[in-house]
RNA sequence: CGGGGCGUGGCGCAGCCUGGUAGCGCACCUGCUUUGGGAGCAGGGAGUCGUAGGUUCAAAUCCUAUCGCCCCGACCA
């Protein structure tokens, strides 16, 4: 019996975290390997996660007067190349398209036909910068087009070396935006307002509590003057970026030419932003939140909030039992709420138990011969909400059938708000002050994040990196200024910056 | 690109050392009994053992080559 369960179980975390991560995606359904190495295919229970992050982001991005476009997937070779910083950060990682036909192989099969060479490469975009600027520079003419505000949501493609699924995968989904304005100072606060935006949607909807900050000039995006991001920390104690926000300045408008004229009449270069977030932040809410029973989803992201699983014994109860729980379920789903009825026979309630446990559905409803007969239903919240009573293995509260709608909103609401309130308290206990280099040097190996003194040079930076892994993953903005010294090197510092080990 | 591991029914594995013509669990199908935390019994279907050579009377097993995947590290969102 044991082993049985061991089959089906998810590898605990304890045992093996990276493991348990795989399990998690795999038996949960999320993602699965594709036959192209490095790739996953994200199915129907990941992919409906993406649907709703989607949809909450892209309403925050048109709140803030931002429109999506689209643009191609190819980018012409030359164009990587215009930006000195930008083309050494992406070159090694870039597929490149040669040809356009295949024809006969030798052997048999297929080869690139050598007659459909093409005269200028083509490259599968890493990132848009490039062939989106180049289109700005033929649109902005005026400081009357400008700020241009635009998203899109796309695929990308970087050749990573090591990748993970939904943490790092070869072609992946995410949204950038790109952003054009008259002044460093207009840029700036778009920076700031689409960080604001991605705090917000993280803490909010996927009940994850982030770092706020600006990236060591070593970690930043190549190109940028600066790089904002938000920073989560996962339940091994390691950081994960999940997201970034940009000053490009005017690097890229002096590369592409994207000017205009101001009211004076004389020519300017453009200010611009670039932001993305992408489906690693499935791998962020996964790793935040999830446990050895499988998945956990925060209700305002589930695309089922509620599971019902009926009880019977004989063919007269079960008629009973699915008409109340097919009347419960319309009433969920006319109050806009995502809920299945699993009414498949055969399958005992305790297997779909665990089966909607470890697909991480926020609430199990329960209803049986028993509540049908006290006119009430039992509703489990996938994580306790509240301290367990005594004798209590799991948290069940029985709710009259008449007012259920509520409860069960009213449950979904603690639920959201139980899972950011535990992952900022594991946050907080994983978060400290390094003060000495030697300890931190042993502490990093348990993971947190550690707010340490820095000096603000590469060489101590380097060394950290070089002796524990560990790297800068932001200069906070919420830091207290504060004088101290560099826990390299000795030099003074003003702040602390945050330090650890990240995916 | 280094280090490690793995390729055997749909999934997870055993068998390999010591060659003898493929087995277990889960899943699946049928039937009956079941259903408040991963149900039981009976019956059934399904695998050219990653690929290509070689050794041998005989290869999943030994030898050689090759392909692929996963994990860990260096690069990165």
């Amino acid at each position: 019996m044991a082993k049985e369960r061991d089959e089906k179980a998810v590898t605990p975390r304890s045992e093996d975290y990276s493991q348990w991560y795989q399990d998690i995606v795999l038996k949960a359904e999320m993602a699965d390997y594709s036959p192209v190495k490095g790739c996953m295919v994200i199915r129907p229970n990941g992919y409906a996660l993406w649907e709703n992050m989607q949809r909450a982001l892209d309403s925050m991005f048109k709140a803030t007067g931002h429109v999506n476009a689209y643009f191609p997937i190819f980018i012409p070779m030359s164009f990587l190349s215009k930006e000195a910083e930008h083309v050494e950060g992406f070159a090694k990682e870039c597929a490149v398209v040669t040809h356009h036909r295949l024809g006969a192989a030798p052997g048999g099969g297929v080869q690139p036909d050598p007659d459909s060479l093409l005269e200028e490469p083509l490259v599968v975009r890493p990132t848009s910068e490039t062939i989106m600027y180049a289109m700005y520079a033929k649109w902005i003419k005026s400081y009357r087009d400008l700020p241009l505000l635009l998203n899109q949501w796309a695929n990308i493609v970087r050749w990573e070396m090591r990748t993970r699924l939904f943490l790092r995968t070869t072609e992946f989904l995410w949204q950038e935006g790109h952003t054009a304005h008259a002044t460093h100072e207009e840029a700036w606060e778009e920076v700031m307002r689409i960080l604001d935006i991605y705090r917000r949607f993280a803490e909010e909807w996927m009940a994850v509590p982030v770092l706020t900050g600006v990236k060591s000039d070593s970690e930043k995006f190549a190109g940028a003057l600066k790089t904002t991001c938000i920073e989560a920390m996962m339940q091994d104690g390691k950081a994960l970026q999940s997201g970034t926000s940009h000053d490009l300045g005017q690097n890229f408008a002096k590369a592409f030419d994207v000017k205009f004229q101001d009211e004076k009449g004389g020519w300017q270069y453009c200010w611009q932003t670039s932001w993305g977030v992408s489906t690693r932040l499935i791998g962020a809410l996964i790793m935040a939140h999830s446990d050895d029973q499988g998945l956990v989803i925060p209700p305002k992201l589930a695309a089922t909030q509620a599971v019902i699983v009926p009880i019977y014994r004989d063919d007269a109860g079960r008629a009973k039992v699915l008409e109340v729980a097919a009347r419960l379920k319309a009433d969920f789903a006319a109050a806009g709420l995502g809920v299945v009825l699993d009414d498949r026979e055969n399958l005992s309630p305790g297997f779909k138990y665990n089966e909607w446990e470890l697909k991480g559905v926020p609430v199990r409803i329960e209803i049986g011969p028993r509540d049908v007969e006290q006119g009430v239903c039992v509703a489990v919240p996938r994580v306790a909400t509240r301290e367990l009573r005594e004798g209590e293995k799991r948290q069940k509260e029985t709710l009259p059938l008449a007012s259920c709608v509520g409860a069960l909103k009213s449950l979904l609401d603690d639920l959201q708000k139980a899972l950011f309130a535990r992952a900022l308290k594991f946050r907080e206990e994983h978060s400290y002050r390094a003060d000495d280099y030697s300890a931190f040097k042993q502490d990093i190996e348990k993971g947190g994040f550690f707010y340490a003194h820095w000096c603000g040079s590469a060489a101590c930076e380097d060394k950290v990196k070089e002796e524990t892994k560990a790297t800068i993953r932001c200069i906070p903005f919420d830091g207290e200024k504060e004088e101290g010294r560099c826990f390299v090197c000795g030099a003074p510092s003003q702040q602390r910056v945050v330090w650890a080990r990240a995916y």
